[in-house]
DNA sequence: GATCGCATGTAAGTGGTTACATGATTTA
DNA sequence: TAAATCATGTAACCACTTACATGCGATC
């Protein structure tokens, strides 16, 4: 837990409202699933452990009826480390990718199934592109007068752009797979 | 261990031509990075499992005055275990960017901060096509017969597409971050 | 009556990295 | 002679996910 990055995840939220573990996850699903995503089995241990720490409090809301609620806010200790946070460089991107493995080892098995994967991923890049537009039309209906609407915008705008590029790519490769089939 | 992809980079590697634990850090290290990478502490158990599985066999390599080696050969039940997993579905690829994070939450310290961060972003970008270009030339030099190079190729391909993408989009944040400044 | 959404939580497991130990050879 | 490379290996740790438990209210 010593350079856990769920803990500023979760001060980013909370910087903006306050709200519970439920919706920490929520929200994170919502807006961040294509660059980032936190468990429950992540979030609420460590929720707890930043309450005790004094980044964050927490009060109990009892609706009758309903689960109770823990609601939690940032403390001006929490706003400190999460601008120290953001001020150091982020660590490089994580990518791992399963596809160019098996592109990369074609090799063994020639290019028919590798072909069939790459056909499949454009469809999935494809899906995902609608999805963003979705997002952002979401977004914009109610939140364009809020500041963090912005740089939201900018991230997505990665997502799309590399969704982008994918497809360029997928083309290019089963263009190239198939010369190279003749060729063989 | 169950579902571990290591087992199948090795056995990709193996399939090609056999050789030690120490040589499929290093290659992978050298061809896969942007896409892939291993550690000893996951290579060599997994390694002793494999054989065990029958899906290689090891033979020694005493030289003197050298430390020993040990080689390993895919066999029959190991090239079929391949086949098997070649034709599966890929996993999705995991991207992780802790620079999206801090963009999406610039809303607690503003926009100088993390102009500063895709600013450096550009430049690790920049200095990756180097990289890649690098790559490309020391691979085509000696390889250009080998059918294994066309499949490398397309897979760098991907790694170049993605840091173009990255570098245009650093570019146009940066110019939105620059706007958006003036407006507040 | 079943399932979905809200809401909190834990235990076990996953795949993986890091740090360390050992020791020879080669290069700077 | 110090550092880098070759070469194998293990123990401890890491961040994180999955599966499960609980239980209410609303919807199908």
């Amino acid at each position: 837990m010593r350079n856990s990055r769920t803990k500023y995840a979760i001060l980013g939220w909370l910087s903006r409202e306050p709200m519970t573990g439920y919706d920490l996850k929520k929200k994170t699903e919502a807006n961040l699933a294509f660059f980032w995503s936190e468990s429950y089995g992540q979030i609420y241990p460590i929720l707890h452990k930043m309450e005790k720490d004094g980044l964050v409090t927490m009060v109990e809301d009892r609706e009758e009826g309903r689960p109770p609620k823990k609601i939690y806010s940032i403390t001006d200790i929490g706003k400190e480390s999460l601008l120290l946070w953001m001020k150091k460089k982020p660590d490089k991107d994580v990518f791992r990718s399963e596809l160019l493995l098996k592109l990369f080892f074609s090799q063994c098995c020639g290019p028919e199934i590798i072909k069939k994967h790459i056909q499949e991923r454009m469809d999935d890049s494809r899906a995902k592109l609608r999805e963003y537009d979705e997002m952002m039309a979401r977004m914009a209906l109610n939140r364009n007068d809020d500041p963090a609407f912005s740089y939201w915008t900018m991230a997505v705008e990665f997502g799309i752009n590399s969704e982008l590029a994918s497809i360029d790519w997928c083309k290019q490769t089963l263009n190239n797979l198939e010369s190279f089939e003749k060729k063989e």
